[in-house]
DNA sequence: GATGAATGAGCATTCATTCAT
DNA sequence: CATGAATGAATGCTCATTCAT
């Protein structure tokens, strides 16, 4: 599968290109991309800098290929946490269950992929942004059959997103930045059921 | 009120430290702190150098100023729209109405604020961190009642925050970097349902 | 006069500026543009790197600003040379002194002129030859009287450059390069004959 | 004949060696030596880095090949045009033409051959230097007669040069950078009689 | 012969900050 | 209070060259 391939190129530091790819991750994730020095990675990597940038061209080009790789393990998580699903709720408590153990397994890419801002380029934030909305539509066709049962609510498109992953999102954001002390896997619950209530149909359905 | 005097001061002075401040806050805003020099600054606000560093001291002193007074007016909104409001349901939509409403008529400040992560350093982040905990406080004290009365549920404390405002601040990070579409005004009494639905008792299981 | 005005902000070097510029101009000439080092210029100038960055930009800032300068000096010197003449073979003898004399009095200067090729950007590239072409046309004008007199001959107008000092400048190279035994002063006369016969309208023309 | 051969050798063969040769040539007259890199030499010739530092050595290396075979084809040609010639003013006139006809047919490598300067490390520019020397009283043995036959003037040695070349030698490098409109066949003529009229013993003498 | 990953010294340039006027 | 010249550490990136495969 896809997603577990991408790990493992992600864990999997036999080449120096990956190694350095992972090592950026860790100093990304420490510092932030800005903050973070060619020299900081060069020594953590114990590669040279030329090796760097035979690989990468620039420092903007290994912060776009970790993007790539991190939006493509996320959204794969989440998509096969949605599958194993059978029900509507089900299935919504699959997304954030997946988004939660997502967060937990890999903080940093998390940390690097939910920081972003004017840190990459136009031109990659685009393609990010066709990718994410791309995986979106995943998602959502996923969720089409219980919209057409009339067991989700119909939104604004620009809320779906919000409504169903906001307070995970928000909560994942203070947990990764230290602000939080529950057990993240102990909120999934809860979590899932602020998204049903939010999405179902009827308010007073059981849960 | 406070708001309103935070906000005049924010517009209106036309001495040299406001202009500097409004300059720096449209640069930040559009470039992130980091991206953003003292010499971005000196450009567009007219100022000289030395004039800067004569009224903050240092780049991030600057940040500081903003980031203080925008926390401030901020959640004085927030508070301003729970206090407006006599009903749990009420007063949960006065919250995320206020929230719509501050970033829509000050979206440079907002971008600016919910933008940062290591941009400021420990000392103020910790300042702001509690400062915002007080705030958070003083907005919990007003949905008391509601709690005392059953209307609004029990949540891990960590919740609380994602659960009220999560899908809000998810959408107003989409309509911030021009993600998003429709009207944000439109959006206010949908994003209130959801949060009211959300953290609504359930009223044939009250907590 | 403008020459010597320039001649004199070129040696006198009271400010950082003409410190730094001339600290160049004097690099440029032993190592050329390309090989010479921002550091080089600020070890011998006694000015910071940003200093230089100050008042100059860029590295091509302060090739152009010499180019400007020198460019300047060189045809003023020129023009000079041949507006203290009366007579048409006077007039091309002047030139031919002055051009030499120039070289001898400014042998960095003149180096770091006539060196120069993708050196600097296009930009410069054009405004340097604009004014190289506005200069000759002044020198042209001088000339014309004794065209009209029918002492000088018409040539193809991409000639009389080559013609009236292509001698003069191959020497130079020769003389600047340091492959020349015999004393410019000397080779005046003799380039001053040589000029004045290849434009001559009447080879019989006394000498 | 020798720059045919030669001219053969640097046009024909499409073996790694001479396409990197040809290839480097073109991106030096274009850019510069200096501004040149094995990289860019890597990408237009298609061959690897390591090919190019197994056949040349040096960056040095490949410019030093160019400029042997360079000026030996360049005077080859001179050479071959004054010996065509039986009379002193069709000898001056062969070498005249010989120089243009060879810019126009070499473009590339006349701008690189007259463009040099510190671009080349001392020991080969010393190497360069007596090549060109040994050239050079090659083509004024051929003219020897004529100075005995008093029909052309005795000059300081330094000057015989200038005197000659200088004139189309500075036409060449205004066309070679795209300054001159003129088309090159035409100012044979004009730079032949130029360079006799300066050369002639007597001024008298039949053109 | 060919390939391309790896190396690391070197360079132009940036930028927060200071301080004399 | 304002100005802008000066500072110099820090940084991203280049590039000739080496060498194992």
């Amino acid at each position: 599968m896809t997603a577990l391939a991408t790990a493992a190129e992600l864990e999997a530091p036999t080449d120096r290109k990956s190694t350095i790819l992972n090592t950026a991750l860790a100093v990304f994730s420490e510092k932030g991309i800005e903050a973070t020095t060619i020299d900081d990675i060069r020594q953590r990597s114990q590669a040279s800098v030329g090796s760097i940038y035979h690989h990468f061209g620039t420092k903007e080009g290994i912060a776009a290929a970790l993007f790539a790789r991190g939006i493509d393990d996320y959204w794969a998580q989440l998509i096969a946490g949605a599958e194993s699903q059978a029900s509507a709720e089900g299935m919504i408590r699959g997304l954030i269950e997946a988004h939660i153990n997502w967060i937990i397994s890999k903080p940093d890419l998390a940390r690097f992929l939910f920081s972003r801002r004017q840190a990459v380029s136009p031109a990659y934030e685009q393609a990010i942004r066709l990718r994410t909305a791309d995986h979106f539509k995943t998602v959502f066709n996923l969720l089409k059959p219980w919209f057409k049962q009339g067991l989700l609510r119909r939104l604004p498109a620009d809320l779906y997103g919000p409504a169903l992953m906001g307070p995970a999102q928000e909560y994942s954001r203070q947990w990764l930045s230290g602000r939080s002390e529950t057990d993240p896997r102990a909120a999934i619950k809860e979590l899932s059921l602020i998204a049903w209530r939010s999405l179902a149909a009827d308010p007073d359905s059981p849960t």
